[in-house]
DNA sequence: AATACGGGGTG
DNA sequence: CACCCAGTATT
């Protein structure tokens, strides 16, 4: 592929000496021309898809205590993983984080595979964390791109294509200009970068290594690029959920199905979370039928604030009902559970029940309620 | 090729 | 409130 950059050496070498001074200490990270462990790359390159480096550091923390080896994890219970993993969203990676660890450890000894092809056949990894891994774990010269990488490249070249349609054009240039030896350095580099220089918004361009290298930069419209295919609007849905609290002050919960949204967490049992986009109502005949269902007719009832919540592809509304439980005809089981409040650390709860959580306690503190997990606030 | 899949930070 | 983030799996 020819550039625009002659000596394609010369922007790798700018960013290499740029991260030789500026890289960040992060809990999975080696020094500078170092390999970290397999093990802790892996689990903070699943953390890290789509979730902030902020957000990812204490739970990367708080695994690799619980978990120091890809042994240990692959023998916990999954509940226990997915506990751990609450409140970091995209549950998924939760449950293939599970499996991968153990396909490591019954199939590979412990020892993740070193090549790319290897580890993308392995649950939860695809093109971006293989090439992670084998870049940043094995020294492997691939070729990583990840959203940060995306938009320098797209700006160093002024990629005109539209993404993701012009990923295979975008792959070509980011290729073109990855050096074969310390390519773990680089990526890591550039996503750095990609952070704290090459912005979405407001770039600080007197900051970047590789400013004289690009076009975007010397056409002053760096945060024109990447050009992307617009966005879907967001559906609104609504429900009712109810909080259940009997007398020993344990609330009704039931676990979701193993897939799909929120799959295999806790939640408060709520009606269908229907579709009222372009109206505003939400059936309260909805909220009978289900105390029907779950056996709870004719129990006091009180509405709290309606919560809100907003998921990658719709809006959502709960309205939650609390209601004290004299008497009922619930079996606990894997499916349906009395929960004690001061348990919420305990269990798989999602950001959105513990927003429900959060709104009860704050508005019907009367009830025997200790306290919700960190996360809410 | 398009859609499902969380949650938090930012302007 | 819209956009973005160390993306992957499924359809």
């Amino acid at each position: 592929m020819t550039t625009h950059i002659s000596d394609n050496s010369e922007f790798s070498a700018s960013v290499l000496r740029w991260y030789d001074e500026n890289a960040r200490a992060l809990p999975w990270r080696s020094l500078p021309g170092e390999y970290a462990d397999p093990y802790h790359v892996w689990l903070s390159e699943i953390m890290l898809q789509q979730t902030t480096v902020v957000t990812v550091s204490s739970y990367f923390k708080k695994f690799l205590e619980k978990w120091p080896s890809v042994e240990n994890l692959a023998n916990a219970p999954l509940d226990d993983v997915l506990t751990a993993w609450a409140g970091l969203g995209y549950y998924a990676r939760a449950r293939n984080l599970h499996k991968c660890a153990a396909t490591v450890w019954h199939k590979y000894g412990g020892e993740f595979p070193n090549s790319e092809k290897e580890l993308m056949e392995l649950p939860g990894i695809g093109p971006y964390t293989a090439a992670a891994i084998a870049a940043i774990a094995f020294a492997e010269p691939a070729v990583v791109i990840d959203g940060n990488i995306e938009r320098i490249i797209s700006r160093v070249f002024r990629l005109q294509e539209f993404l993701p349609k012009g990923r295979e054009v975008l792959r070509d240039y980011a290729a073109s200009v990855t050096p074969k030896l310390r390519a773990g350095d680089y990526a890591q580099a550039l996503m750095d970068m990609g952070s704290n220089v090459c912005r979405p918004k407001g770039p600080t361009c007197e900051l970047c290594p590789v400013a004289r290298f690009c076009m975007a930069h010397a056409e002053g419209d760096e945060t024109s690029f990447p050009k992307k295919a617009p966005k879907k609007i967001k559906p609104v849905k609504m429900a009712t959920v109810i909080w259940a609290e009997n007398a020993k002050g344990e609330v009704l919960m039931r676990r979701r199905a193993e897939k799909g949204l929120l799959g295999g967490m806790m939640e408060f049992p709520s009606t269908q979370w229907d579709d009222i986009s372009g109206f505003d109502d939400n059936g309260p005949e909805k909220l009978q039928a289900l105390l029907i269902e779950l056996g709870l007719i004719d129990q006091p009832v009180n509405a709290v604030s309606l919560v809100k919540h907003t998921f990658t592809h719709f809006h959502l509304k709960l309205q939650p009902h609390v209601l004290a439980v004299e008497d009922n005809d619930i079996t606990p089981s894997n499916h349906f559970l009395w929960i004690h409040p001061s348990k919420f650390g305990e269990i798989a709860l999602p950001t959105l029940m513990a927003k429900v959580a959060k709104i009860v306690k704050a508005e019907q503190g009367a009830l025997p309620f200790s306290q919700v997990r960190d996360l809410v606030r």
